[in-house]
DNA sequence: AATACGGGGGC
DNA sequence: GCCCCAGTATT
């Protein structure tokens, strides 16, 4: 016996759902999970072109292991969470050597996948194989918690389980994969964040948020997000027509991405003379031009504001300082994939030289 | 249990 | 500006 919610959710599945992406129906577990890598914590929107580019690109997660990692970097440019893609590789690379190439088809083998986690177990394992595993992602949380009419915080310990429980529990079994589907879309087209479509909602009559009038309020999350600012002056040096570029390796953001010689700096300039030390510091006595000097380039991130300043500088002689640099040629740089900030930046013209 | 990790779109 | 998005890994 079904219980309510999960036969009304198919109901309105087979008579109403017309959401349509690339990959709804895919039995495919490879393209399965690389939509629902590219998915996580990504609007479908956001997300689409980037999961035609790389079918394209890799029609096979054999491909995938054997592209290099730079490739797969600059395809996944500007998508954001970095690690995703490195962690996309490994997951491919693993595959190709543990299992031969065949996507594992139990949902362990899966969650022991790098940047796999319950969720994608959960979304791949039931798509692609039926695997009786309810998915819980933000979709999920916010329908539960309006027609339960719960106000557990979904962003805690108790409420993660809360949720992953009572998602089980309403799980059908005769196929998990299209009631995973199902549940999502919903969430997506009719249970949306904001301006939910309550007054058209097939479940609106058992829907406690609805009969309490509580559904903006829910579901509740407890942390509030906590900002920073970050300064970055970018100096951009040129020595024969190629530029100094650099791999990011801390655990920071944008980690794996490429970058130019950075000096941050713990307050806001609004002239760069304060980093004429540094400069002076890295020619290390090595005439050199200031060729120009960018406007501020804002990026907003969820927990950092990044205010970046490109200054351009030539220079005659290579410098020693910048050894564990590599000097890429001007037109090889489309080949690198670069954060946001940069690629904004060198996206604009030239801005005239100014000094300061 | 708390924190870090991007970028974009809607309001 | 703030919130949220087909979450996961690390500390």
């Amino acid at each position: 016996m079904k219980p309510d919610f999960t036969r009304r959710l198919l109901q309105w599945n087979k008579n109403s759902n017309n959401r349509a992406m690339p990959w709804k129906g895919e039995k495919d577990p490879y393209k399965i999970w690389l939509s629902e890598i590219i998915l996580q914590q990504t609007r479908v929107e956001q997300g689409w072109s980037y999961y035609e580019k790389f079918i394209a690109a890799f029609p096979t997660v054999m491909h995938l292991a054997k592209a290099n990692d730079e490739k797969v970097f600059k395809m996944w440019e500007g998508l954001g969470y970095y690690s995703r893609c490195k962690n996309l590789i490994a997951s491919a690379r693993k595959i190709a050597s543990d299992y031969k190439g065949k996507f594992p088809d139990t949902y362990d083998e899966i969650k022991a996948l790098p940047g796999i986690g319950p969720y994608t177990a959960a979304a791949v394992s039931s798509f692609a194989f039926n695997a009786p595993h309810a998915v819980v992602d933000g979709n999920v949380q916010r329908v539960l918690a309006r027609y339960f009419g719960i106000a557990t915080p979904i962003d805690t310990t108790a409420g993660k389980k809360e949720f992953q429980t009572l998602a089980q529990s309403l799980l059908q079994l005769d196929e998990p994969g299209t009631y995973n589907q199902a549940i999502m879309d919903f969430g997506a087209v009719i249970c949306k964040p904001q301006n939910p479509l309550c007054s058209d909602c097939v479940q609106n009559k058992a829907c406690e948020a609805f009969k309490q009038q509580t559904v903006t309020q829910l579901p509740v999350k407890q942390k509030a997000i906590i900002r920073r600012e970050r300064w970055f002056y970018y100096f951009i040096i040129e020595y024969k027509g190629k530029w100094y570029i650099k791999q990011r390796t801390a655990k920071d953001i944008w980690e794996n991405l490429f970058e130019f010689v950075l000096f941050e700096s713990p307050k806001a300039a609004d002239d760069i003379t304060p980093r004429l030390p540094f400069l002076k510091k890295l020619v290390n006595g090595t005439p050199f031009q200031i060729e120009s000097i960018s406007r501020i380039y804002r990026q907003q991130l969820t927990h950092q504001t990044i205010h970046g300043r490109f200054i351009k500088i030539r220079v005659q002689e290579a410098l020693p300082t910048l050894s564990n640099y590599s000097l890429i040629d001007k037109k090889q740089l489309v080949n690198y994939a670069f954060p946001r900030v940069i690629t904004t930046f060198l996206g604009e013209p030239a801005s005239p030289a100014q000094l300061f």
